[in-house]
RNA sequence: GGGCAGGUACCCAAGUGGACAACGGGGGCAGACUGUAAAUCUGCUGCCAUCGGCUUCCAAGGUUCGAAUCCUUGCCUGCCCA
């Protein structure tokens, strides 16, 4: 009985997964965990830098919400203390140390995005700071004590900046050592993580083997890639989809992505049948899946506006409820003119939609402005404009304008 | 503390006294093609302007008819030796 029940939830939880170390201890876990009522504790850290996120983000808050779903026990840890660390995974930057009221500022737009898919009142917000930053030196050097200097250097880009003779900050090493006291802090029984967080999940069952624990599962996640479908979602990239981003600009992103990269996104973002989402024409899939994604962060009237919307911009390449910009000029604009003629370049400009001139003239030059559907092809132009009408300018296939003239 | 290399547009990266608003790649934008995509092809990509002008190559000075290019100082980054 129990066992089919763990093979349900095991179903659920390895969807999307890249590996699962050990895989017969987290059913050892599962069985114990049914047998004895008891919820498993599953652990999630998150770095207070980067409050705003994005779908990739999102890969470990889907698996949490998974863990969730079946009823377990989700911590989602910000790690104030190690934020001042800062991770040296891959390329490392210099990190401003932030002030505790930057953090918790942080934190509330994490609980803000992260409340979207989890259950307030079935999620654990924690911070590492609250036994870290009580740590007395004397157990700082007894956590270090626990772990070899030939060992970190195991760890990928650590041995690589060790053998091409790049700095390693000796404070580098307890990034791994304190995210690992972390697991035995909170007795975690899982940790998630991306694929580039294996060495410190798996410190972390070193350590709380050390410390006397069940070592945690550790389930790693794949780095979504981001719209270019190559490299991973990142803000730095300027690839990625942001939770706070606009529905339009939500909806409209997913559907730029390619056909291969939106399989991608069903599998790691929802919880659809892949099966079928194969057998649908890929067009309405993708729209399938903006919608569901722009739904879940923005709710259903999102939804269905962005979809309204985006079926009109670009589909039907009509003029959308919404302009980009809505500029209404009045005969005080025209100094020293008494007809209502503005160059066209002057009228781009009036939008505020474009940087410079030069970038109006360019698009004008490419044939990518249109005035009530016809193209303006001659920069030298003047527009008459007729008071109380309403002007439809486009310009390239994504800046909708309405320019209206009245006369006072 | 000493030695060396380097800081060029959104990013990478050429250029090492004039022909430089600055090669090339990436990215971005536009056009064609399409499924609104992706891939591909083409063009554009400092600012203002009618020929033309103006402000740029870490910062501030200097040399020169003329500097991204040479000199001085400062700031920053990396390496090596102590």
């Amino acid at each position: 009985m129990t066992e089919s029940e763990v093979q349900k939830q095991l179903e659920l939880i390895l969807r999307g997964t890249v590996e699962v170390i050990q895989l017969d201890e987290l059913k050892d876990k599962l069985t114990l965990s049914l047998k004895e009522n008891r919820p498993l504790r599953i652990k999630a850290g998150f770095d207070p830098t980067a409050p705003d996120l994005h779908l990739g983000h999102t890969v470990l808050i889907q698996k949490l919400q998974h863990f969730q779903e079946l009823g377990h026990e989700v911590i989602f840890l910000i790690g104030d203390f190690t934020g001042m660390i800062g991770d040296p995974t891959g390329v490392s930057e210099t990190r401003v140390a932030l002030t505790k009221e930057q953090v918790l500022e942080n934190a509330k737009t994490y609980q803000k995005q992260i409340f979207k898919t989890l259950d307030p009142k079935k999620t654990c917000i924690e911070f590492n700071s609250r036994w870290m930053a009580q740590m007395p030196a004397e157990q700082m050097v007894e956590l270090c004590s626990h772990y070899s200097v030939a060992r970190m250097l195991e760890r990928d880009d650590f041995s690589k900046r060790y053998r091409d003779q790049k700095p390693i900050s000796v404070h580098e090493f307890l990034y791994p050592l304190v995210q690992g006291y972390d697991s035995v802090a909170l007795k975690a029984d899982v940790e998630l993580g991306g694929t580039d967080q294996k060495f410190n999940l798996l410190v972390g069952r070193d350590l709380q083997r050390d410390y006397g624990q069940k070592p945690q599962v550790v389930i790693t996640m794949p780095l979504l890639e981001g719209t270019d479908g190559v490299r991973k979602m990142s803000k730095s990239f300027g690839n990625y989809i942001a939770l706070e981003d606009k529905p339009g600009d939500m909806y409209g992103k997913i559907m730029s992505i390619s056909d291969t990269l939106m399989r991608r996104y069903y599998e790691l973002l929802t919880t659809k049948d892949l099966l079928s989402i194969d057998a649908q024409h890929p067009m309405e899939a993708k729209k399938a899946l903006a919608e569901l994604i722009v739904q879940q962060y923005h709710g259903a009237d999102g939804a269905t506006q962005a979809k309204a919307d985006f079926q009109q911009r670009f589909q039907s390449k009509d003029f959308p409820d919404e302009p980009d910009a809505h500029v209404v000029l009045k005969s005080t604009d025209f100094e020293g003119l008494d007809t209502a003629s503005l160059g066209v370049v002057d009228l781009l400009m009036q939008t505020g939609l474009l940087p410079s001139k030069g970038e109006a003239r360019r698009l004008i030059a490419q044939n990518a402005v249109q005035l009530d559907g016809k193209k303006l092809t001659d920069q030298d132009d003047n527009v008459m404009l007729e008071v109380g009408r309403q002007y439809r300018l486009k310009i390239g296939k994504r800046k909708f304008a309405l320019i209206e003239f009245k006369n006072e």
